[in-house]
DNA sequence: CGTAATACCTGTAGTTACTAGAGGTTCAAG
DNA sequence: CTTGAACCTCTAGTAACTACAGGTATTACG
C-alpha cells in the first residue's frame, strides 16, 4: 500500500479482529479468509493466539472493501494492492485493469437494461386473467416474443 | 407447462440428451443437473440406460433456460414452472415474481450505473504517472474520494 | 478473586448454478 | 466387427464468502 506517513514509532496502538472488522466494513471471518488466501499478511499474534492489527492493516482492507465494492475481483484487487505497494512504478498496468473492468461493467449493464425493458414490456402487457393467457408465461415459453434478450453464459457478478 | 396440442399419439419421436441440449440452448451436463435438482423430470430410459426425451422436454427446458436469461433465479424458475404447468389458476402471482425480479433488477442496475460513472471518473483523471500519484489508486483507498459506490452485500448475479 | 459474557481461535461444510473430469458403457456408421 | 461419438454415474472444482461446531482468551462486574 501507499504509505503517507512513516509508521508512528514508538506507542503504536494494536487492535482486534473485530475491531478492524467494524472499521473497515467488512466481518472477522472475511478478514480470516483474506489472511487464508493470502490478500492481507498474516496478522502477529498476541500471548493467547490472537491476531494483532495496526492502523496500516485498516487502510489496507479498506482500500480491498472498497475495490470489491467496485466490483474487481479478487484476483483483480490481489493485482490492484501489488501495484498500490510499488508508488514508483508507472500507473499503467492501473489504467488497463480499470478501463478493461470497466469494459465489463458496460456490458453487463447493457445486458441487464435489455433484461429490464423486457421485464418491463411482459408486466405491462399482463392483462391479469388466468396463466394459460398470461403475456409473462408467453414470453418465456417462446422466444421470439422477446425482443432484445439474449442467452448469456455463466453467472456474472455486482449489481 | 401450457401445452400447445394434445401430443401427437402414435409415432411420437424420441431424442437423446444431446440433441435436447442443442435445441433448447444448453449443455447435456446442465439438463442432467436439472432432472438432479428435480426442476426436469426424470427422464425415460431405453434399453442401454440413456435418458429419451420428447418435444415437451424441449420446451419445458426452453423455457428454463429463457427464465434463467432473464435472471430469475432457479427457484423463482421452479415456481414459475409450477404455476405454467396449471393454467387455470390465476396469474397473479406469476405477476408478483416478475415484478419482485423487475425491482431487483433495477436495484442492481442503479448500483451499476452509479460503479461505471465513478469508475469512468477515476480513469478520466489519471494523469499516466506513476502509481504514486494515480488518481484510480486514491479513490479506491479513500472512500471520501469517490462520490455514490457504497458498499453492497451478497454477490448479485446477471449482467 | 471468581465467574459470566463476549471475543476470539481452528477447521469444516454450505451457498449458487453450474462445469469439468475420471472411468466406464452403449450406440451408430462403415 | 470395429471404431469413434455419445452417453452413463460420481466426484470435485469454481467465486467469494458465510455459518457453524467445539474450544480458548479476554474483559467486565460484583
Amino acid at each position: 500500500m501507499k504509505e503517507q506517513k512513516p509508521a508512528p514509532s514508538t506507542t503504536e496502538r494494536y487492535i482486534g479482529i473485530g475491531e478492524l472488522a467494524r472499521e473497515s466494513g467488512c466481518k472477522p471471518e472475511t478478514v480470516r479468509y483474506y489472511e487464508q488466501i493470502g490478500l492481507l499478511p498474516s496478522a502477529p499474534r498476541n500471548e493467547g493466539n490472537q491476531r494483532r492489527y495496526t492502523t496500516a492493516a485498516i487502510r489496507r482492507l479498506t482500500f480491498i472493501r472498497h475495490a470489491r465494492d467496485f466490483g474487481f475481483s479478487v484476483e483483480a484487487v490481489r493485482e490492484l494492492l501489488e501495484m498500490a505497494d510499488h508508488p514508483a512504478m508507472p500507473c499503467q498496468e492501473v489504467d488497463t485493469l480499470a478501463k478493461r473492468h470497466l469494459a465489463e461493467v458496460e456490458a453487463r449493464l447493457a445486458r441487464l437494461t435489455a433484461v429490464r425493458d423486457e421485464l418491463q414490456r411482459m408486466i405491462n402487457q399482463c392483462a391479469g386473467g388466468s396463466v394459460g393467457q398470461c403475456h409473462i408465461i408467453d414470453v418465456l415459453s417462446d422466444h421470439r416474443l422477446c425482443l432484445q434478450v439474449e442467452p448469456h453464459g455463466g453467472a456474472d457478478v455486482i449489481g
